[in-house]
DNA sequence: ATAATAGTTCGACATGTTTCGAATTATAGT
DNA sequence: ACTATAATTCGAAACATGTCGAACTATTAT
């Protein structure tokens, strides 16, 4: 029911978690899969794997998976081995909890 | 026009400053000035002077102050002196405006 | 089995953050 | 002028974060 981040210890992790520019990006990354200026209808969000995140970040591959990893314990980022790979996606629920801490729909 | 936080810098330092869970606990009170699950229609935000803000915190004045300042810095929240009391509040723009970062309206 | 690619873990170091108490400024009342 | 109340600035101590390189694990291909 759209209720993470209902603790204010759960927020203001979230809230860490955002608060590096690195990290930052990373999430605008995979939170953006519209158009700019449109809504995002996505039911299946967008995934990247964690290398083709770190694109052009010019950060080194251990402080990448340190990101990421700070992300997912934050409960912004999902992420899932696929092979050689690891998928990262971000839940569009997990936006609307955000959003709504805000603004209450 | 609510372009607020338009730089992924702005964005990152908002969250830095609502990733303390005392700062976020004191732009939260500020924030919620309607009944719970009901959308805040104010167009004037509440105010409340740093002292009464910081009350039940159990933090030092000086601590109360750096932080308060922080969430000003961060363009969250606005101060102004009255009297021997200084006002703090929220504009309901900046609310509106990280809530859409989340969420495109 | 060996090698190549993708990520993670670990330890170290530099830099930032949180917090306090003491001293200081600002304002209002006596 | 003096005092009381409200808040800020400053310096210091303890703690947390961001970053890297080296060593490691996981998976796939040869």
């Amino acid at each position: 029911m759209s209720n993470y981040y209902d603790t204010e210890q759960a927020l203001s992790d979230a809230f860490k978690a955002l608060s590096n520019p690195h990290r930052l990006a990373l999430f605008n990354r995979l939170m953006s899969c519209c158009m700019p200026g449109t809504k995002c209808d996505a039911t299946v969000a967008v995934r990247f794997c964690v290398g083709d995140l770190g694109e052009g970040l010019n950060i080194a591959p251990s402080t990448l998976s340190h990101h990421l990893k700070e992300l997912n314990r934050a409960g912004l980022v999902e992420m899932e081995r696929k092979g050689k790979n690891v998928e990262c996606w971000v839940e569009p629920e997990k936006l609307k909890a955000l959003s709504s801490f805000f603004q209450p729909d």
